[in-house]
DNA sequence: CTGCATCCTCTTAGATACTG
DNA sequence: CAGTATCTAAGAGGATGCAG
């Protein structure tokens, strides 16, 4: 049942598992699918969280190397301060970033990718990949 | 410079490109990022296409096979007319799905994915992996 | 059957001010 | 420096009615 791979299948090797999106896909829900369901899928969270405004380029930025609170102000042009905190908050809690506070004065906050959030930029390539392809249609 | 990559960068091989997002990435954006390059990137409007509340759960649907317009309306719980045609819409206008008329009475009109919507699947796929991947932390 | 137009609600995000 | 609190504005999404 079990085999590593899950949620979205391959064009030519869709298969079943645990997860309702893929379910649907692996030809496993011929029905109604609930919204729960939906809206508890791990997968739909990710691709939420990578679509909400600022979070794709936040983690570009971490992508690129580990940042202070101010300085990510500074390059995210146009983010508020309550925004940044939350998408930053919301990174943590799917462990896609860390924070490291260093208790000097005034302090120091310091965020970075963990090996989670590097991984993801795997497959956020891929899907890049496939944006540009064949962009003249 | 163009070797058919772009965009999010793998962990141990970034390189830059002509979009901004991938140009942070690569180090090609020292300053701030502009927000109207961020929102104009094809990126960044891909991940929030698959973000929003319908987009995935169609696409998996279609995934499995061609749908009719009520067909899906009726597998989609909780999702209203006026949403499941703006859904529609929007992933045809980024040619991710095909909308055939039958000139019948009453007339039918059948939606099915194109063969950029299925290449689609692949880096889905990946990021349903990396979904799945260290569930336990 | 398929879908558009209207109205209405609720969530999300921006502005601003203030704190350890 | 790194946030939190509050208020407001904008937009996404739902309900309903009508039309080809």
């Amino acid at each position: 049942m079990s085999d590593g791979n899950t949620g979205v299948p391959h064009p030519d090797a869709p298969h079943p598992d645990a997860h309702m999106v893929a379910a649907a896909v692996g030809g496993l829900m011929p029905g109604r699918v609930p919204a729960a369901e939906y809206e508890a899928c791990p997968v739909t969270h990710a691709v939420r969280m990578l679509g909400d405004k600022w979070t794709l380029l936040v983690l570009m930025l971490l992508a690129e190397r580990a940042h202070r609170f101010n300085e990510l102000h500074r390059r995210v042009d146009g983010i508020s301060q309550r925004m940044l905190t939350r998408t930053l908050r919301a990174l943590e809690d799917d462990r896609l970033v860390a924070r490291t506070v260093f208790p000097t004065v005034p302090p120091g906050v310091e965020y970075d990718l963990t090996e989670r959030g590097r991984e993801l930029l795997v497959p956020l390539s891929a899907l890049a990949d496939w944006v540009v392809k064949d962009r003249a249609a």
